[in-house]
RNA sequence: GCGGAUGUGGUGAAAUUGGUAGACACGCUAGACUUAGGAUCUAGUGCCGUGAGGUGUGCGGGUUCGAGUCCCUCCAUCCGCACCA
């Protein structure tokens, strides 16, 4: 009987499905455990094999789990709102629903036949509305919420407004708002508060709203017709498609996650995952602490404030410097320099994102002919304009103190500006070339600062700033809220409609707010979204509804919550099952969504635990980043002007041409001749020079894989011909799933051979047949030996040495023949979550009829049979292993070194001398040092 | 420039606590068998050397009886961030 993988697989599938196998449900009596992958983004292209890696690793962890008596949680669904069907959609008239269904049909097909342990009844798609229901009920939860700083945490609007109504607002105790784009509205009067219409009581709220409709700078891309959210943009252009991208003030639906900045940031500490991602997590979040000063204007009309982490330096501020954006660049203007200014604040607008990063050396500013009074020393401050000052990080200005930070050194060398240190140096420094911006160091010329250390002077301006209200200590978050809306069709409604331009929630019995019908999915003649296009779509009482839609983010934001409870129609999960399945034991996926999802996800859970509706603040407790795989290419050589192919190795005596040939053409490096001129018209009458070998040797590179390198590798091709069993163990095989690593289809017969070699051992004779008499020692001693480093391996995600284990150990029953029952049936479990497919088949076959081996335990290693009674000591010399000896390993260090200057080989390595020293280490090895 | 990661045979890699470097697999070489297959089996395969032996984990240094592993300096590659006051 030989291996047919195609037909054990089919017929495993089938029963897996038949029977429900990988349904689960909450069981009290089990612990439970929650494996999760990142949901994919069902595209047209389907999935190559890439894209299974941390699947396969995944599904191989939870199977483990399953089997060491865990109640494990495995699902699977789609995040299926996104760019690519409503670019088709727009460029065909096709309903993105349909070409996503079909897409995720594709997916499914796929992912069926690696044989994942998926349960599927758990299914969930972002773009269903009984998804997005709950969606959109999160986001009416954060527009109902505000962030009490003293409660630290997020807390019901109505509770704030009616603080309002019983005790005003006093703006001067605010400490409420922690991003850049909100402005802090004026104090009023609970009176006040009473007076105000519907309008001016709603805008007053957004101030205060997690979910909030707010001017804000945004990075607008008219290719797209829409906002994107930072990490969206590359270099300044759009991450999709690579159009230009350009900043403008737009009126938008923000997400207060600056809110959450600190509890963001401490979380980290906790989780276990890459250190690189939390690093990114911490410098995008971008704690840092200072102060907030006052330099009151010249003129009398208020003051400008400004950020600084280094308020010790406050004696040695030369200029402030206002971004060109600042809202007091006209106001500061005088007449003379009218011109200039505007002209400079116009420039620095129309400078792409891309031209400002691009030369990061060049100076540029203008003077606004105003001047403020330093709060301490009473010195008159010029106020400059310049575009290294960004508007959206602390207030938009700055205090430069040229002799202290290296970008206000270069803008007052530049404008021949005074530098005036303030902290002396405790090294060689010279303040004509360079600021000193170390920490370090004695303050000078600062009045009552003079002969402090730097932290001390920090500590003593902080508090003398304070008491005479020059200033407050600021806790600044580089972190921006996160914009919320995108004037596109195929994402979640946003569920809000408009009254006299003040927006309000729908009620909660109208959700979902379903997607309209429109017949276009282009922007209207004016401007608008495409939801602009529906007609009739008003809410019941007549009034427009909100036309953007949620970004790509939002769904996956809370999805691991789903799954947990994806049928429930009156929670968004129950308490039960959030109480019980908690939150992601391990999470599978790719570290390029560092700054993104990963950070949304953390934002919405902390939130939903501020409300009540989860038990734990962190939704990923531990996470594993998969490497990508890359593509290798094969090229061609030709010959330039003829239709003459020379071989790799003989390509350099030649002009030649290098061409990506399909890698299905290719066979170990070597070109299929046939197959290449019937691959293209082209290459009909295709000549060849060919190399030594008398083959045609193709060049490699390895490269991303890509439809247009012709270098894709797609698993259904490979599980047609090896099977899914080998596939999955290949990737794993390849190395550590966290690198990075070429694709190269040559070693899977290695790991074919390999499932090969454990079938026959059942199937020595031809037929089924193992043997019911007791194992030989040494058969006992290869299986648990193989059980206890399967375990380790597994425990720590060593997926790739696991599958070395299993052919060591193959390799070694295969040597003495072994089919004991006793040795192949634990063996059989062993390797089930790797190879799930033959290993049924082989439980089958063993006589267990009714049941599955995805209901065994799995196997115990025993101790006892990997006692050794001797070991082969390496002798070294000088730490140079030089002969071995076996020895008893209770033999006692002395005995031992008696043994080695015994041996007959001892003398040849000492060359007569006298050695200074024996180490000898019982059970691990021998040093003579010489 | 800042942050993170990685450098080991022709290739993918292993070496978990400092203790025999290169397990396992691919490829390659030679051979066997044959129902001529994308099959199976045997032997060999880091580099230099006929050999004894020498040498060897990106470079250079250090600690140690002993370093791929620990420390310092440098180099290369990949990823992320980028005027953050």
């Amino acid at each position: 009987m030989e291996y047919n993988p195609r037909e054990i697989e089919a017929k495993w599938q089938s029963f897996w499905k038949r029977t429900e196998m990988f349904k689960v449900t909450i069981d009290p009596e089990k612990p439970k455990f929650y494996v999760l992958d990142m949901f994919p983004y069902p595209s047209g292209a389907g999935l190559h094999v890439g894209h299974p890696l941390g699947y396969i690793a995944s599904d191989i962890y939870a199977r483990y789990k399953k089997l060491l008596g865990y109640n494990v949680l495995h699902p699977m669904g789609y995040d299926s709102f996104g760019l690519p069907a409503e670019q088709y959609a727009v460029q065909t008239g096709q309903h993105p629903a349909i070409t996503t269904q079909e897409n995720i049909e594709r997916y499914r097909e796929q992912l069926d036949k690696l044989g994942f342990n998926y349960d599927w009844s758990r299914e969930i798609r972002t773009s269903s509305p009984k998804y997005y229901r709950w969606t959109q009920w999160i986001f009416m939860q954060l527009f109902n919420s505000w962030y009490n700083p003293i409660t630290n945490r997020a807390e019901p609007i109505d509770e704030l407004i009616l603080h309002f109504s019983q005790e005003g607002f006093d703006r001067s105790t605010n400490s409420v708002l922690h991003g850049g784009v909100e402005t802090i509205p004026a104090s009023f009067t609970s009176a006040e508060w009473l007076s105000f219409d519907k309008k001016r009581q709603s805008e007053i709220l957004m101030n205060f709203r997690l979910a909030y409709l707010g001017e804000s700078y945004v990075n607008w891309c008219s290719a797209l017709g829409t906002v994107l959210a930072n990490d969206e943009v590359v270099n300044g252009t759009s991450e999709r498609g690579g159009h230009p991208v350009e900043r403008k003030l737009l009126k938008q639906w923000n997400l207060r996650i600056t809110a959450y900045g600190q509890r963001l940031l401490e979380g980290l500490d906790s989780l276990d995952w890459s250190e690189s991602i939390k690093e990114t997590q911490r410098y995008w979040i971008g704690r840092s602490e200072g102060a907030s000063i006052y330099f009151p204007l010249e003129n009398g009309q208020g003051s400008i404030e400004v950020f600084t982490t280094r308020p010790d330096t406050l004696f040695g501020v030369s200029f402030v410097t206002l971004a060109p954006e600042h809202e007091l660049v006209a106001q500061l203007t005088t007449p003379e320099n009218k011109a200039t200014v505007e002209a400079y604040v116009q420039l620095s607008k129309n400078r792409s994102e891309r031209e400002r990063l691009a030369d990061v050396n060049t100076v540029s500013g203008v003077f606004t002919g105003s001047y403020a009074w330093h709060p301490f020393s009473q010195e008159k401050i010029p106020i400059w304009i310049g575009d290294y000052v960004l508007v959206s990080y602390g207030t938009g200005a700055v205090m430069a103190v040229p002799a202290h930070d290296e970008r206000d050194f270069k803008f007052a060398t530049f404008f021949s500006l005074p530098i005036k240190p303030v902290i002396q140096p405790n090294k060689e420094h010279d303040f004509n070339h360079n600021a000193w911006e170390l920490k370090e160091g004695k303050v000078i010329n600062s009045l009552f600062l003079d002969g402090l250390e730097v932290q001390e002077a920090i500590g003593k301006i902080l508090n003398e700033m304070e008491d005479k209200a020059y200033g407050v200590k600021k806790l600044n978050f580089r972190l921006r809220d996160a914009v919320f809306g995108r004037q596109r069709y195929w994402g979640e409604p946003i569920p809000v409609f408009f009254e006299d331009g003040v927006p309000y929630l729908i009620r909660e019995d109208q959700l979902p707010l379903e997607l309209p019908v429109v017949e276009s999915y282009l922007p209207t003649e004016d401007g608008a979204p495409p939801l602009g296009r529906a007609k009739n779509w008003v809410y019941e009482n007549g009034s427009d509804y909100e036309q953007s839609t949620m970004p790509g983010w939002a769904g996956s934001s809370w999805y691991f919550l789903r799954y947990l409870d994806p049928n429930n129609l009156t929670n968004l999960a129950s308490k039960e099952a959030v109480d019980y399945w908690g939150n992601v034991d391990l999470y599978m996926g790719g570290a390029e969504h560092a700054t993104g999802h990963l950070l949304y996800a953390r934002f919405w859970c902390k939130f939903l635990f501020d409300i009540g509706i989860v038990p734990f603040e962190e939704p990923f407790k531990k996470m594993i980043n998969q490497g990508m795989i890359l593509g290798r290419s094969n090229f061609v050589y030709r010959i330039l002007g003829s239709s003459t192919f020379v071989s790799g190795e003989l390509k350099d005596a030649h002009n030649t041409n290098p061409i990506h040939v399909d890698i299905s053409l290719v066979n170990n490096d070597r070109l299929n001749l046939e197959g290449f001129k019937a691959w293209r018209p082209e290459f009909r009458d295709a000549e060849f020079i060919l190399g030594d070998s008398g083959e045609y040797l193709c060049g490699v590179e390895i490269e991303k894989m890509s439809k247009s390198k012709h270098n894709v590798q797609t698993p259904d091709e490979l599980i047609e011909r090896y099977g899914a069993d080998t596939l999955r163990m290949y990737e794993m095989f390849l190395g550590p799933v966290e690198q990075s690593k070429p694709w190269d289809i040559k070693g899977i017969t290695g790991v074919y051979g390999f499932l090969k070699k454990y079938w026959k051992l059942f199937h020595q004779g031809g037929n089924f047949e193992v043997t019911e008499i007791a194992p030989k020692r040494e058969h006992l001693k290869t299986l648990h030996k193989t059980i206890k480093k399967i375990r380790e391996d597994l425990d720590r995600f060593s997926f790739n040495t696991g599958v070395s284990s299993f052919m060591i150990c193959v390799n070694e029953l295969s040597e003495s023949q072994c089919n004991h029952r006793e040795i192949l049936e634990p063996l059989t479990v062993l390797l089930s979550p790797y190879a799930p497919h033959i290993t049924e088949e082989i439980w089958d076959q063993l006589g267990h009829v009714s049941g599955s081996l995805y209901n065994t335990p799995f196997p115990e290693y025993n101790a006892e049979y990997l006692i050794e009674s001797s070991f082969d000591y390496p002798i070294s010399f000088n730490g140079r292993m030089r002969f071995k000896i076996t020895l008893p390993l209770d033999l006692g260090a002395k005995d031992v070194e008696a043994a080695v200057l015994a041996h007959g080989e001892y003398v040849k390595w000492t060359e007569g001398k006298n050695p200074k020293k024996i180490i000898v280490v019982p059970g691990k090895i021998v040093n003579v040092v010489l």
